[in-house]
Order: C-alpha cells, then sequence, then structure tokens
DNA sequence: GCCCTGTCATACCCGGTGGGTATCACCGAG
DNA sequence: CTCGGTGATACCCACCGGGTATGACAGGGC
C-alpha cells in the first residue's frame, strides 16, 4: 500500500498518452525495456490492469482510464508544489524573498478591469509585486493547477470554474462584430442563429491548443488579424461587450439578444492561504 | 527543473509536520540521517531554504509553508490516484472490474435524504453499487481529496465546498433541541445568542479530529451520548431541522430565527469524469 | 507459405543513490 | 563543565533504475 512515486506517474502518463511505448519511452528521453518493466511493476504494486497489449499497439483499460485522469491531477498538483515553493522563495537570485503573485488573463479580454484592478491592488499598502501572465484561449485553468499562475480572471462560461475558489467580478452581454457596412449592421438585436447564418460572412475559428474547430470560417490566432478580416467583410465575431474598447470605424456592433452573459470572475486553487492573494481578492471585489 | 519526487514530498511534510527530524525519521521509518541528507538535497534542488534550523529544534520558512501546504495537496491527490485506480480496477479479488462509488456523509447527517437518494438510485438501470462510507463530523473534504470517496454529501456552511463541484440538493433551517422541560422550550422561536447564554445550560461541543473547541459544554462523540445528555438537562445543541427525525420525547425542538440555513449538496472532485458519478448525481438533483 | 517489420517482453549488467551505522559539531540546561 | 539532545557529516553497502542485446509474437506483403 506504499503510495505512487510521481516517477511512475510521469512514465505512466507519457505510455497512456502516445499508447506506444516506444514513442513514449523516447519522450521520457529512456530506452523502452525500463519503461516497460515500470510499467509492469506499477501494475503489480496496484494489483491492477492498467494496459491491454493487443496485436498491435496498446490500449488503455478502465483503471488506466481511470489512472490517466487522477494522475495527471497528480503530477499537475506535484509541479504546482514545485512551483509555488520557487516563487515563495524568491529563487529569483536576488536574495530577498519578494512576495509575488502571478495573475493569469486572456490575452484578449478586457484591459479595462485589468487595469483597475492592477492600479487599486498596487495602491493597497503592502501590496505584493503582480506577474500579469497572458495565457492561451482557455488555459488559465491549466495554469492555476500546475503552479504556472496563483490567481486568474477567468470568463464563465468559456472557462470551467470547477475546482477553483472564487469572486464574480462583473457581467456583461455579448456582442456581434460585423463589417460596419453589412446589412445586419442596422440592426437594434442579433441572435446567435441570425450571426451564424449568414450567407458569405462565416464565423471565426480561433484556436484551441494549435487546433481549429472545424467550419468555412478563417483561422484566427491573433485578434489585430480577426480585427482586420472584419473590417474587410470577411467574417464576422461574437465577443463580450467590452470588446467595443477596441473596434475600429470600420466595425459595427450589434448586441446578441440570445447569448449568455459572460460573468468575469477572479478565481484562485481552492486550497490557497496566501496573504497577499486574499488581498487581491478583496481589492477585486471592491472594484 | 526536473519535477519532485512523491517520496521527497512526504519526507519534506513529515519534517515539516514533526518540526523534529528525529521523530520524522521514526514516522517514517527511517534513520534520521539519511533524511537530513534528503531534505538538503529538495532545497538544493528548489534552489530554496525550506527550513530554518535554529539551536534547538527546526522551523519552516515561508517557502517551506507554501511547500507544506501544495504539497500535502499533491501527495493527497497522488494517493487518491492510486486508491482510484484500485478500485476502479476492481481489485477486490472477485475478478470482476465492479463498477463502484464511495459516497461519504456525515455520520451523524439525516438518514432520510440518503435513504431517498439511494433508492432512487438503485432503481436506476446500470447503476453502479454504491458504498457508503461514514465520515467523521467535516472530514468529508479529505475523503474527497484522498480518494477515499467519490462524492460526498456535504452540508454547507459546515463543510467547505472550495475546490468540488456540486449541486445543491436541500436547503433547511437549524433548530435548537433542548430538554423538554426547559422554560426557553416553550418559545415559538429563539436566537443562537439566547441559546448560547443560557445559565446552567452549556452548548454541547463536537469533537473534531480528536480535538474539542474550547467551552463549558460537555465533550460529545456520539449522537446517542447527546441525547441522552440534553433528555437529562445537561446540555443543549444546535442542528439542521432535520434532526427532527430522531428526536425523543424528552426533547423539545425550537426553531432559531437567526441560525443560517443548512444547505446539502453533493459534491465530487472536480475533475471527476466517471459516468457513474454522473448518473448519481443527475438522479440526486431530481429528487 | 515465407520472411520482414514492428511491437512489447525478457535477460543481463552496471552505476548511482537511497538508506544504514558511527560519529561529529553545536548549544542550552543544570 | 559536562551532559543530553539536536541536526550534519563520513563512509559503506545493497538495491534498483536504467542501458544494451535479444527474444517472442503477430500482421502484412510477396
Amino acid at each position: 500500500m506504499d503510495t505512487l512515486e510521481s516517477r511512475e506517474l510521469r512514465y505512466f502518463v507519457a505510455v497512456a498518452e502516445e499508447l506506444h511505448f516506444g514513442r513514449a519511452a523516447e519522450r521520457l528521453g529512456m530506452a523502452q525495456p525500463p519503461l516497460s518493466r515500470a510499467i509492469q511493476q506499477l501494475e503489480r504494486r496496484l494489483g491492477v490492469r492498467l494496459l491491454e497489449r493487443n496485436r498491435r499497439g496498446v490500449a488503455l483499460t478502465g483503471a488506466g482510464e481511470t489512472l490517466l485522469h487522477e494522475g495527471r491531477a497528480a503530477l499537475d498538483a506535484t509541479t504546482a508544489a514545485a512551483r509555488r515553493t520557487r516563487r515563495a522563495g524568491g529563487a529569483d537570485g536576488s536574495g530577498r524573498p519578494r512576495n509575488r503573485l502571478v495573475l493569469a488573463v486572456k490575452a484578449a479580454s478586457s484591459h479595462e478591469l485589468l487595469q483597475k484592478l492592477l492600479d487599486a491592488y498596487a495602491a493597497e499598502p503592502g501590496a505584493a509585486e503582480v506577474e500579469v501572465l497572458p495565457s492561451g484561449t482557455c488555459e488559465q485553468g491549466e495554469m492555476l493547477r500546475d503552479g504556472r499562475a496563483d490567481v486568474a480572471l477567468m470568463h464563465a462560461p468559456f472557462n470551467s470554474l470547477a475546482g477553483f475558489d472564487g469572486e464574480e467580478l462583473m457581467t456583461e452581454g455579448q456582442i456581434a462584430v460585423l463589417p460596419a457596412g453589412h446589412p445586419l449592421a442596422a440592426r437594434a438585436t442579433l441572435t446567435l442563429a441570425e450571426v451564424g447564418a449568414v450567407p458569405g460572412l462565416p464565423l471565426a475559428r480561433w484556436s484551441r491548443d494549435g487546433a481549429y474547430p472545424p467550419g468555412p470560417g478563417p483561422e484566427i490566432h491573433d485578434q489585430r488579424q480577426l480585427a482586420q478580416l472584419i473590417a474587410l467583410g470577411r467574417t464576422a465575431a461574437v465577443f463580450p461587450e467590452s470588446a467595443r474598447a477596441w473596434l475600429w470605424a470600420e466595425h459595427a456592433a450589434v448586441p446578441l439578444s440570445d447569448a449568455p452573459p459572460v460573468v468575469t470572475h477572479i478565481a484562485w486553487p481552492a486550497h490557497s492561504r496566501s496573504l497577499a492573494l486574499a488581498e487581491l481578492v478583496r481589492t477585486a471585489t471592491r472594484l
């Protein structure tokens, strides 16, 4: 009943993701035989079959599936422990153990709220240094989980808040951003269905960790590029209302009547006990 | 930047909890020198001072505090991975990988809701086997975290739901349970202040992991014992309304006007993906 | 049917390291 | 000053994690 070593978890996760011992071993920077042996030992120690070695490759058993999920979570927690400890120790070489918070924000999100928050917090006496970490489309959750960030601004329903503690900061509607001259731009409100089905104006597709959802619209990885394409009349997009701040003259914004409201939260790992974090949250809720 | 081994975390947590290398080593079943060396290696690898070795004992640095918190969480996640994997593999010796859910419930909580839930779920086609795990006063959270349980009935505001996903099931007021003949028992409602300040009738104190909060009331670890003491006119207690189900003739229940309502949730680890769990939750919310 | 290829498992060896014992250095209490 | 108790150091050994070479086995092409 001795507890799993994180090395074993790393090995198993690699194999379970690759479903191939050779590739997994390569990814781990080791040879295949010791990896095979390690997985066998793991299976023996757990008393459970994790992989189905069929002819030609490997498949996960039910137990393997759970170990993959749970093991990833455990590994995230472990690397989070290491990262946060390094940060708390001020391992920046400067010597002084500086109190620093890492705040993950969606790159494209509203600067207005963020600016207000940072200003208000910096004005607090004894405020910690806040490092703003821009994150990809929806990976704030991962960053909190694996310790790259201590706290995040997240946007329901896009980010899942499950597993985090949080406070609601702001609620806003959503708008369709269209080329200024487009017939629909004259409307007072639109519905999601209307925007999604405009002939000749397919909705843009954002990359989500490298891959794009299928669809006819152009592939977008940059807000400038999207703005340009909309201005040129090639695409349309749906945004929270705060996006109005960066619209061009060539853009038109029309409120969506049936889009779910976007709720901005400040969120943090539920077990956090940092004083600086509590102070930042208090500041945020008072805005 | 290699990731921490859980062995190192175990060692550090032991030392951080004992604040004494010798005792920690004993607890870990090893000798003291290798433990000292392991902690030194850990500090070197993290590039951070974790412990302040003063004359006479050891103290945690700031980084040490964070590693203690985060390390505990990581270790919990690791043992949870092991336990859930074992369970998913049906390592019960029977061979068949049985689908089983472990449901943690406060021992003293209402049987009514639980009974309905179990009956309703058992009637579902393809329902998994549900093992009901009685848990101490407030440790359902720990049980979810370290994998002893998959899902729990929790009672806000007593249990913290932080870090879990959950659905609200039931809300109820609280009542004061008094000896039947007591003058206050005739009142239509009471306030917390009134119940807390009755001369000669101190509120009972429940044990919380072995220790009791300070106060004049008797120390309670068993609901029967409490019922007896109330019946004897020696103490009083505050309970959710569902406690009426087990009151004796010698008891009187008076609603509390200012006590916060007790909300029963069904809660589970946020990253859970189990189908059986989803089914149980769906059943619960439909009650 | 053949062999070849790709896969994971086995056999065997070696070096690093985790752990043990003995001991030291230090400090506070008496 | 000595003594008890702390954590650190020195040194040694055995275990095991990792490497290389090879085997077993199943499909697929011919």
